[in-house]
DNA sequence: TATTGTTATACTCTATAACTATA
DNA sequence: TATAGTTATAGAGTATAACAATA
């Protein structure tokens, strides 16, 4: 059934907008990811938070929103979460009393490995229509329009 | 200060994670859309149901719901909207008594040219990093990914 | 004055279950 | 029994404004 809409559908005018086809695309990923990351009692945004953590950028909070497309405010919600489950600690800044460093524990690094290796099964699952060398184009094509 | 958080943490490995960057790249692209659509009266869903119902393909709402991954009761609240504004038209399925049939009226088929109209000078806006062949390209890749 | 992190709040979006009428 | 559409509701996600501490 859901097969047969696809196929009416498919040469729709809409069918062929990039907005359209990112919408659901992402939301395939998001399937497979959410798979991936439940298990291991992440999401797909405290993943992210807790990997640049673990980059050893030591990114604020503010830059954790900027860089993420969320809200300062979320981003409280998501650190204190990753901070009650020992995966992350705020630390001061030493140059400004305002602003926390955000670093992974010990433990938020292994959490972190785990994840990332399940993230990276799951992008398997999701382009597993394209080639390598199609995924790398995939990878290049947007991060020129994210970025 | 955006800019600053993107140079610190383009090369975390994050950033080249195909999932981060879908993310990303229609957060861009819904920033263009909402703008082009507000003027006209409508949001990026009710604009694919709109477009489906001009399309003459005669969708029912089982299949919007299908071809759009959204619920089939979000899809009662799109049409609803859609048809108090005149724009589209439930019709009674000849061979199903169950079924409707979403179809566009004339009214409905104006703000859809409009909208198109709209939404691919968006949607150039959001590629303007994309030259027209990389365009093309990247349609080819998430289509793949999306049927 | 401006900025970081925080709290509170409301609004949109999404998912689920239950209902009706038809098949 | 199963399906199309509908209703109600709750949860997740997102946006906004206001506040304290610091720059």
């Amino acid at each position: 059934m859901a097969k047969r809409s696809v196929d009416r559908f498919r040469d729709a005018a809409l069918a062929s907008e990039i907005e359209f086809l990112l919408a659901r695309a992402r939301a395939v990923g998001i399937i497979h990811a959410n798979e991936a990351f439940v298990a291991l009692g992440l999401k797909a945004r405290s993943y992210s938070v807790l990997s640049l953590a673990a980059s050893g950028l030591n990114p604020t909070q503010r830059e954790l929103a900027d860089f993420l497309s969320l809200d300062a405010s979320q981003i409280v919600a998501i650190v204190d979460e990753l901070e009650q489950a020992g995966f992350v600690v705020r630390q001061p800044a030493p140059n400004d009393r305002r602003t926390n460093v955000i670093v992974a524990t010990d433990s938020g690094l292994a959490k972190h490995r785990e994840a990332q290796a399940a993230a990276e099964k799951a992008e398997g699952e999701s382009m597993n229509a394209l080639s390598a060398s199609e995924q790398d184009a995939l990878r290049e094509l947007l991060t020129k329009i994210a970025f």
